[in-house]
DNA sequence: TGTCAGCCATGCATATTTGTATAGCAGATC
DNA sequence: GATCTGCTATACAAATATGCATGGCTGACA
């Protein structure tokens, strides 16, 4: 009943717990004792009025009014980190922590010669590389800088446009010498389709209609597309890639051209208040330029004309 | 140079010395004295490894690495008041407190009625209002739920359409009897218009096209839109208004109704992560029917036909 | 110019928080 | 079933942060 803040150390005190699982796993984890932790939970649980964990000596167990709360805690801790970031820069000797979010295909295919470039000039940044199949929170300033696909419609965002990004169908040579070459959508029934396990959003979003491209047909389901990408390298099957990566890869093979084709309509994001930021702005710049040249890279101009697009994936809704 | 993590209370501490300009301010206003601030403030700035206040006589000012670590900070406040208002609410007694962002003549002119009826059925409630010209922040958890105007595009929100919310031109009886009435566009630019002040990005997507209608041409010009109202009201001149709210005064006459009309596409919104919660659920759907039927009563269904829109005001880009 | 009201900085006694050590409890292992 | 390992809870001593009192500074005002 006591209508004072709680000292906000004890929100962090929360969260550790609530990702360690036990008060001896939060204090390893922040440094502190376990008594400490203990005495920060109860107190916590006092000031706010609720009971948060089932003790046990197994440790703690959430309830699920903890579970509510973790996502403000997080929100903190997320702003906690950027302020921190933040007082990190020194705009005159071009130094300090950034942090970028993207995709896990695009921060291991596309972004690391970008970032080495970027390093080369200025030796004294850092880079965070967030990158996670879902949306990372640029809102909760997880990021400062982000990739997204679909044009960001939050205010107090500077966002630019990157161009389209399109995918293609793609089989190893090795692949299609034992297994032959899909001739028709129709084909593709019969052969070794790698693809998603589960149907998010984003899946269905993009997904082409009228395809018998479904989970039921695959032969590899997986939702990393890491592993999807590596396992079509190795000749498991066919599937869809960034048609920029596959095309250094002499050996993936584009297939059905003209009739499948997806494109990601890809942004460069940060935030408003990093505009008037030195190595900010040199970074967003950086990436800007390259993305584009990417995105124009494996846009489809070299490909044969008169292809019907099958969707434009627009990622959300 | 110490990479340690600074402790969260520094941050709470920081935020109320920006707030106050002054170590006594923000001690007075934690409940804390001015030497604990000073070691704070001294303290951050040594695990930061920054200069962030200027010390003198008169208070500290802030540096301008300060000015930019404060959204951050403020981020960090937001989410800890969102937080326990999670805490605070109970579902099995319906009561708790659920801060709503509306726009001040919505927040004025439309919710109270509607806030007073579900209080009626729920008194253990207890509502915040924070009404602002700009958009709240509902990404920063600056509120729970919030009327927006555009649909709103980021993830983790839960919308729904309310309509839309028409704008004409109004004036009070009274001043039309000395002034006449306008019976063509052109007549417009010798009467009182009441209009804005600064020009806003939000104002420049809603001003009507090729009406004499621009700063130049006002006879009382406000960023207060609650000020326009009661001028309006009190006879001042020919401003806009909501149709809705206009309806419910008598006294106020529609001005060239067949060739002037705004629309804002208004949205109810709140984060996805409150859905599960009952109180939440239910306010939220209170609300949506009550503000349905205000748009809708709002709409130009009774208006004559055949008019023409000048604008579909979708606020933003 | 003298007085007053605001502010920050510092020294010192006190309160509070932390860590250490220990006890107790549940489950896994031999 | 004895033992070991993980966990939490409690008592007490050490470390730390807090408040109080004070001094020094600046600007406003009579």
């Amino acid at each position: 009943m006591a209508d004072k803040d709680p000292g906000w150390e004890l929100y962090r005190s929360f969260l550790a717990v609530m990702r360690e699982g036990s008060l001896s796993g939060a204090a390893r984890s922040l440094g502190m004792t376990q008594p400490s932790l203990g005495r920060h939970i109860r107190e916590l649980e006092e000031t706010l009025g609720v009971s948060l964990f089932a003790r046990s000596p197994q440790g703690l167990s959430p309830t699920e009014l903890a579970q509510a709360l973790l996502p403000h805690a997080q929100a903190m801790a997320s702003a906690s980190a950027a302020l921190r970031r933040a007082a990190a820069i020194r705009e005159d000797t071009m130094s300090g922590v950034v942090r970028i979010a993207a995709s896990e295909v695009i921060g291991v295919e596309v972004l690391p010669p970008m970032l080495a470039a970027f390093r080369q000039r200025h030796p004294g940044v850092v880079l965070e590389l967030s990158l996670s199949s879902r949306m990372e929170n640029l809102l909760r300033r997880d990021a400062d800088i982000a990739i997204r696909t679909g044009r960001p419609t939050q205010d107090a965002l500077v966002a630019r446009r990157m161009g389209e990004i399109t995918l293609g169908m793609y089989a190893h040579k090795r692949y299609l010498k034992s297994h032959g070459l899909p001739k028709t959508l129709a084909d593709l029934a019969t052969h070794a389709l790698i693809g998603f396990d589960h149907e998010t959003p984003y899946v269905r979003a993009m997904r082409p209609a009228g395809l018998p491209y479904t989970r039921e047909n695959f032969a590899l389901r997986t939702d990393n597309d890491l592993a999807a990408l590596a396992s079509l390298r190795a000749g498991y099957g066919i599937g869809f890639c960034q048609c920029g990566i596959a095309q250094r890869d002499p050996a993936l093979v584009r297939l059905l051209a003209d009739s499948i084709e997806l494109s990601m309509d890809t942004w460069l994001v940060m935030h408003e208040d990093l505009r008037r930021n030195a190595l900010m702005r040199e970074l967003y710049d950086h990436l800007a330029i390259a993305l584009v040249d990417y995105a124009e890279t494996a846009s489809p101009s070299e490909a044969p004309r008169g292809r019907t697009r099958m969707l434009r994936g627009s990622t959300k809704r």
